[in-house]
DNA sequence: GAAACATATACCTATATAGGAATATGTCAA
DNA sequence: TTGACATATTCCTATATAGGTATATGTTTC
């Protein structure tokens, strides 16, 4: 088997740094496919076929507009990004450190289950 | 080209799912290489090569206890992915909810005018 | 209609998997 | 040493890119 489509989820489409460097510069607001060429300094097809994937994962959404067509950041599309990372969050963050012992016993606790197996 | 190597950061590294589960799993605390292998229902050595991607993106530390290869979270490794995804947080927040139907509203109006698809 | 412009798609190639099977490496026990 | 156990690696194959180039589609202007 090959690795999963970059289409399969917001997690493959964003694992292209491009990709990200094009959400990053819709943040700003809706822009040309044009723009985003010219910001990315890769050809229009790298361009095109990037935008594809992020409309198949729905973190952009498309507009027509004469002869250009204006892309917008859809962030909610990453919130399942968003919401598995942060449970990591305290794994580096120092004022936890302390905490996370109190919260590991008592998660134990609550489950009532013994941890191994 | 070919898409970037599963090793060549911490985005591409959780694009796999089996390997979300495997840090989620060791979130609950540090396991042998077996426990995953029973936790995930795969084979050993899919884990094995799973945790090999891992621990060279440094998300995992390995520590060996006898016949055993005791496997820890190190979560600082998915800092720059909560980093990146955090910055489009507003995007879902229920202040820009109340804006994007306002602007879907528009762009409805603006498409379902004059042009049939 | 023709030409210019904006964007999308098709075709090509090199490459990196992910999983399965078989095997290698390392450790403990008798 | 031999055997059982735990884990890593090798070899194989099917598949999905990402970028480059050429071309198709759609729009505006003249």
């Amino acid at each position: 088997m090959a690795r999963a489509a970059t289409t399969a989820d917001a997690f493959n489409a964003v694992a292209e740094p491009r990709r990200r460097q094009i959400l990053d510069a819709l943040a700003g607001g809706e822009r040309p496919v044009n723009d985003l060429v010219r910001i990315l300094g890769v050809g229009q097809p790298q361009v095109s076929k990037h935008l594809r994937v992020l409309r198949e994962v729905d973190a952009v959404v498309v507009r027509d507009e004469g002869r250009q067509r204006l892309y917008r950041l859809n962030g909610r599309a990453l919130r399942p990004i968003y919401d598995w990372v942060k449970t990591y969050e305290r794994s580096w963050s120092e004022r936890f450190d302390q905490l996370d012992v109190v919260l590991d016993e008592l998660k134990q606790e609550e489950e009532g289950d013994g941890s191994d197996e």
